[in-house]
DNA sequence: GTATGATTCAAACAACTGTTTGAAACGAGC
DNA sequence: GCTCGTTTCAAACAGTTGTTTGAATCATAC
């Protein structure tokens, strides 16, 4: 038996969950076989079992060893504004910039295959998988109530389910983004500098907080105020 | 052998096009098999391959029998708008309207299966699979360059390339919307009210109309012009 | 009635799925 | 040398996958 949380033959199991990350972003869950993985790896077929226990385990740390260090990633930014701040509540941009600018630089960074598990998360936001979709939840259980209270007193003026499905859609644009389907085929002759780690980020982030700023719509059935209101 | 383009059994192929449809949702294409299918729809195994062919083309028909129409009625409300223009460049918001509004409000209907629909088109924009993007892009193909073409049209400023990224955030901020995963589990306290169709609309129109306009990032390597530019 | 084509059905097909097994190989401690 | 726990390996497991088959059933036209 291998005990746990030691590591040993780390080649092995580190060279599954490389090639188990690139195949799912490729493929899907489903649609990667274990033969898939172990082939690309060049390791046995019972490795995964033998290491992981089973494919729905391994599914797990694949997220689980970078998405741990990304939430941490996430809310250390978080902290370091809120310190700066002093009490203050902070700026929208700041709180856009602690969870997306972290996402992105992850997503920027092609050499430690951040820029696949990123491509990975993104798909995954939408996926049905039950299981997974519960794990995707337990991982940000930390880290969504800390994001909300920032973003509330950031936004006093704006009704707080507003503003957390503002959070939503900013995610949306993000995930999508990154995940770098274009299933239109809207983008696909102006291709993102490779060299530019920076070159998402400069078109996203405006376009997240435009959107977080934007008016607010009118009331629908109950109109007490006349008029848009601005959000920030 | 069944003469094409003729309907003969169509409870059958209805039938297996809504249970195929619902169960993609809730499992992914990969997940669901064909025996889930048939169970669902009451139908015999064989009937899939005889009225479809196989798996591969029952997943194309879920999509053609409503994208097509989605497609056409979004072309249909972008000439509307041209009309009423008169060989004006449209507002941003219309040309918004035309390809993000008819899209909610087919998602919005929860009687025909308008709404199950959406969730899986949410989904499958960020589907790995080659076949199922390439014949998204196909479907996709008359719609895109026109609302490009307005969108240019409308924003003279702004460079294309800008342009496109921000409407392929927008494509992705409603996708995930009306996808509905919610992983964060961000808005789960909030659900949308069943009831009320334009619930959703309401709180993403002014969000992507938002991003649309944002002010435009400052140049990086090339600083030709100082400070941020209205994008509108 | 019979004939004809479309559709349905139960059964089987080969290929593939994730997982398990028990033996073999390895590596460190003595 | 030997021992012991860890890791690797080829082979097999039972179950599921999409698809095919050939006979049975149905509906329509004569």
């Amino acid at each position: 038996m291998r005990a746990i949380d030691i590591r040993q033959s780390p080649d092995t199991r580190e060279r599954i969950l490389d090639a188990a990350e690139s195949l799912f972003v490729e493929y899907g869950f489903e649609a990667t076989s274990m033969r898939q993985i172990t082939g690309r790896a060049g390791v046995n077929l019972a490795s995964i079992n033998y290491h992981f226990g089973a494919k729905e385990a391994l599914i797990q740390e694949v997220f689980r060893r970078r998405l741990t260090w990304l939430n941490r990633e996430r809310l250390n930014a978080l902290e370091r504004f809120e310190k700066e701040a002093k009490g203050a509540p902070l700026k929208p941009h700041q709180i856009v910039e602690a969870f997306f600018g972290v996402s992105l630089r992850m997503a920027a960074d092609t050499e430690q295959g951040g820029h696949t598990f990123m491509r990975l998360l993104g798909r995954t936001y939408t996926e049905p998988s039950a299981f997974v979709r519960q794990f995707l939840a337990d991982e940000y259980a930390a880290v969504v109530p800390r994001f909300k209270q920032a973003l509330f007193r950031s936004l006093p003026d704006v009704p707080p389910e507003e503003i957390l499905w503002r959070f939503h859609f900013m995610l949306g644009a993000m995930s999508y983004a990154i995940a770098g389907t274009d299933a239109l085929q809207l983008v696909a002759e102006y291709e993102l500098d490779e060299k530019d780690p920076g070159a998402l980020a400069r078109r996203l982030m405006p376009f997240l907080l435009g959107g977080l700023r934007a008016p607010l719509a009118e009331a629908p059935a109950k109109p007490r105020e006349k008029g848009p209101r601005r959000a920030v």
